[in-house]
RNA sequence: GGGGGCUUAGCUCAGCUGGUUCAGAGCAUCUGCCUUACAAGCAGAGGGUCACUGGUUCGAACCCAGUAGCCCCCA
């Protein structure tokens, strides 16, 4: 059933001095769904593409969604305004790392633990729930308004999609682009899996630095000059000593050059250990004797590459010490550093300890601290990736794909040029397992299928027994899905699609609207995949949000309570307020702080439109024939001047859209409304208490306040719509989210001037404490009485003014004021301050004088003359004349008083 | 350590290729108004040595160099 919004409003909101969002928003929500204006399908249009951000799969909305997808709705909505076929594609991420560990923890609480079932029955659990909480989060984004068009809706790991990334993975490893090798790798301890550079946060700690000596053994006390117990060598890690290989030091080191190739023991294990050395080393650092651990850190396993060394891996797969460490075996790793150290001192072996700062790794998304560890996985080939698709680069440094904003250009130029080996492979089951084969000898092959595999251990005629092959247990990296997500949204890798109709019309998409904090997982990963397996870019601009902070810029979090319930604002504001609190303080790329006032300034807005509604709606309409003569000219002319401010908005506002610059289009569009068209407008065309409307003039501005309306829409979308239809009585052709947007152009330029002798009078009644309901007489002193005649009417009616009348003597008693260069008097004997009055005028004559000194010494400048462009020449020329004729108004003025 | 960026009104930000009466906006503040659309409002006002120092230029918030402080990314 199609809802009927019409009954609603009459019922609920007649002569409401509120707006009330609640009675508005979710009626036409449903009502543009059931009428389809989300839907999108291929024609002849222009297409225009956008595919969401996918969230994961059980996530629920926070402050960050909301500013990221109100922004894509409003980019959407426009181009769907402007008639292009537009499409946003909505989905989520089955984010594998974080899923998994919801699931296990889930699993937990239910007192079954992951290794006690099969690969299978977790798998089932974890369906399960995804199919549970999955996609909430999109549920939460109907409530923001956003126009997505559900019937697309995709998610990572479904059939299609997950074939995808096994051609894809199948593609690159033919093209020698992936490869399985044994490297130094994050490892994330509490997730047990491997993590990709990326994955891994860095976060500045502090650490005890311990001193630890390491006895010198008797035959280096036997050959060498020997001072001390041992070498003392400095690290923040003593619960690896027992993988400590060597220890090295510098080559130039006068400390300790002469004892290169001598031996210490490694204390707690008591091996014996070369000294070797490296100018890789430090001197300044510690002691600057390293030791040399190369199973577990980056640097010291290539040391260990150079000289040859033995790598023995100390720890577990889950962060405790291994029996190949032969002490403390079982501890946890953090324990076990405290006990090493406790036992290190009772022996004398530790110097001293100091404290610093230093970096330590962190999981992204388990928060564990990463272990590097060596280990066998495979790898995508970044460096021989980017040789052969330079595009990736290039297209984004020469702007065939632009970045707003552009700062991030560098920031994307430095990373691909350090960019190291891509670890794709993860030791998880929620995931697209990675389609590798092994025979009972380990050998492998990369296939699809177990049938291509058998066909392929056969032709390079190695064993294959059926039945036995393997496939590898591990799964690729989220992220290796969600880099294809613009290219398989649209079914771009599956070959029986209806001759790919969809991926050819709708790729590649226009905009990306995403957070910066993704940038290297997923935004440049995606211009990759677009360039490898498209030849094109996979999208033209990429928007960069800010990071939502509360007001002290502290981030949102839950820990700090600071962030607010999404769903709570709507329910409470509603949609569209919530959507302009967020968007007015939100340029590309700037943090936003969010404050609830701006919510309320959204609010407020609504309340304005919807008054302004009112005050249309409550006109009593008569024919044109019935007006004054004078109301029916001074309405034209109000029509032409809002037509004027309209028309110079629209263009602002498609300069500021062309540049992304959203907040400042939102700024343009409310102060249009609020100030032209409410306080100015409206003002000058409100007809006096009981008095009728004309109907011409009702006409123009329904016309004039449909057309703001539809400004505002991409914004605001539930009270335009809303307003819109109200304002045509229901009878609209089509409703606003299809009608048309504004389109720039050209006006006749009105001449406005005389207007700003409102503002003076008023700023004179303020400033003297005279009721507004005093009306005035005023004389006009100009050499252009038209400019001011055709305004009389609404200068009348704006400045309460009884009469006008032109280059009449000054009076003797009273106000005045420049407008321009022309003059004018308010003709007032009582409580005058006269001696207030001259101090105001002197002053503003000091100021011209010196205003005109510095001008007179610039254009007395040859320099200046000669170097300026003519037309700032020009200017100067203008503004020293209008200097002299003021400076001359003002002393006749105060001439006249003096007299 | 490497890279990117920022510093303009109380707050958040504009200020596009140096040149409108030596800087704009929103919010906040102050003053006066319950004026028959809106007090969630109306009218008006105040508030800035454009971080600092030097340079280039006829002319600098804008270009260059240095200094200080802050933020982000990477190792």
């Amino acid at each position: 059933m199609i809802c009927s919004p019409k009954l609603l409003l009459l019922h609920c909101m007649d002569l409401v001095k509120y707006y009330n969002p609640r009675i508005v928003e979710d009626k036409w929500y449903q009502y543009w769904m059931e009428n389809g204006y989300f839907d999108s399908v291929p024609d002849e249009r222009e297409p225009y593409t956008i595919v969401i951000p996918p969230p994961n799969v059980t996530g629920v909305l926070h402050m960050g969604h909301m500013l990221n997808n109100t922004i894509q709705d409003v980019l959407i909505r426009k181009a769907r305004m402007e008639g292009k076929n537009a499409c946003w594609v909505p989905g989520t991420d089955h984010a594998s790392i974080a899923t998994e560990a919801k699931v296990v923890k889930m699993l937990a609480e239910k007192g079954i633990k992951k290794t006690d079932i099969s690969r299978e029955e977790f798998l089932i659990h974890a369906w399960e729930w995804k199919t549970k909480y999955g996609g909430i989060i999109l549920d939460q984004l109907k409530k923001l308004g956003a126009s997505c068009d559900w019937k697309r809706t995709r998610f990572t790991m479904e059939d299609e999609l997950s074939k995808a990334v096994t051609t894809v993975f199948i593609k690159l490893y033919n093209d020698g682009l992936i490869y399985r090798g044994t490297r130094m790798v994050n490892w994330d301890p509490a997730g047990k899996t491997t993590l990709s550079d990326e994955e891994v946060i860095f976060k500045e700690t502090n650490s005890n630095l311990v001193y630890v000596v390491y006895p010198f053994t008797e035959e280096t006390k036997s050959s060498a000059a020997v001072t001390g117990k041992g070498l003392v060598v400095a690290t923040t890690r003593p619960e690896t000593i027992m993988g400590d290989v060597a220890v090295c030091v510098h080559p130039d080191d006068e400390r300790y050059k002469h004892l290169i190739g001598k031996t210490v023991m490694v204390p707690v294990v008591d091996r014996v250990v070369k000294i070797i050395a490296d100018t890789y080393i430090d001197m300044e650092f510690g002691t600057g004797c390293l030791k040399v651990t190369p199973a577990h850190d980056e640097n010291d396993y290539r040391i260990g590459e150079k000289h040859q060394l033995e790598i023995i891996d100390v720890l577990t797969d889950d962060g405790r010490i291994d029996a190949r460490a032969g002490v403390y075996v079982g501890m946890d790793r953090f324990a076990c550093r405290k006990q090493i150290i406790k036992d290190l001192e009772e022996k004398g072996l530790v110097e001293k300890i100091e404290q610093i700062r230093n970096t330590v790794g962190h999981s992204e998304r388990t928060d564990a601290v990463i272990e590097k560890k060596i280990s066998t996985q495979w790898f995508v080939n970044m460096q021989e990736f980017m040789r052969r698709y330079p595009q990736v680069l290039t297209s984004v440094m020469e702007e065939e794909i632009r970045f707003y904003p552009s700062k991030f250009k560098n920031i994307y130029r430095h990373w691909m040029e350090n960019v190291k080996d891509w670890n794709i492979s993860r030791q998880l089951w929620w995931g697209q397992r990675i389609p590798a084969w092994y025979n009972s000898t380990g050998e492998y092959v990369v296939s699809a299928t177990e049938l291509e595999a058998i066909e392929l251990f056969r032709k390079r005629g190695q064993t294959y027994d059926p039945g036995e092959l393997e496939q590898d247990p591990d799964v690729v990296d989220t992220w290796f899905s969600s880099w294809l997500w613009p290219i398989s949204v649209f079914d771009g890798f599956s070959d029986d699609k209806d001759d790919k109709k969809d991926y050819r019309y709708y790729y590649p998409t226009n905009d990306l609207v995403t957070g910066p904090d993704i940038i290297f997982f997923w935004v440049a990963r995606m211009i990759m995949a677009g360039y490898a397996f498209n030849g094109q870019k996979p999208f033209s601009n990429v928007y960069f949000t800010g990071i939502v902070r509360d007001k002290q810029r502290r981030k949102m979090s839950k820990s700090l309570g600071n962030s607010p319930d999404p769903l709570e604002l709507i329910d409470t504001y509603g949609a569209d307020s919530t959507r302009m609190g967020l968007l007015l303080s939100a340029p590309a790329g700037n943090d936003i702080l969010y404050d609830e006032a701006q919510v309320e300034q959204g609010r407020n807005f609504c309340n304005k439109i919807w008054n302004a509604y009112r005050l249309i709606e409550g006109w009593n309409v008569v024919p044109d024939e019935q007006a004054k003569p004078e109301v029916l000219t001074s309405a034209e002319l109000a029509h032409k001047w809002f037509e004027m401010k309209y028309q110079a908005a629209v263009n602002d506002i498609h300069e500021a859209f062309a540049d992304y610059r959203l907040s400042e289009a939102l700024m343009n569009t409310y102060k249009l409304i609020w100030d032209d068209f409410c306080s100015w407008y409206l003002e000058m065309l409100k007809p006096e208490f009981g008095e009728p409307i004309h109907k011409s003039a009702y006409e123009k501005v329904k016309t004039g306040f449909g057309n703001v309306l539809k400004l505002l829409h991409p914004f605001m979308p539930f009270i335009t719509e809303e307003l819109y239809h109200v304002l045509h009585n229901w009878n609209v052709s089509r409703p606003l989210i299809v009608s048309d947007y504004p389109k720039t152009g050209t006006t006749e330029p009105v001449n406005d001037a005389a207007l700003g002798i409102i503002s003076e009078i008023r700023n004179i009644r303020n400033s003297k404490g005279l009721s507004p309901k005093q009306a005035f007489d005023l004389i006009i002193m100009t050499k252009d009485e038209t400019a001011y005649r055709k305004w009389e009417f609404v200068i009348s009616k704006l400045a309460n003014i009884s009469s006008i009348t032109y280059n009449a003597s000054r009076p003797e008693k009273g106000f005045s004021g420049l407008i321009g260069t022309d003059e004018f008097h308010i003709p007032y004997a009582e409580q005058i301050d006269e001696a207030e009055e001259r101090k105001k005028m002197e002053e503003e004559l000091d100021y011209l004088k010196g205003f005109l000194k510095s001008v007179d010494a610039k254009l007395g400048n040859e320099r200046f003359v000669a170097n300026a462009r003519p037309d700032v020449i020009e200017k100067e020329r203008k503004k020293k004349a209008d200097a002299e004729e003021k400076i001359k108004k003002l002393l006749e003025a105060l001439g006249s008083q003096l007299s």
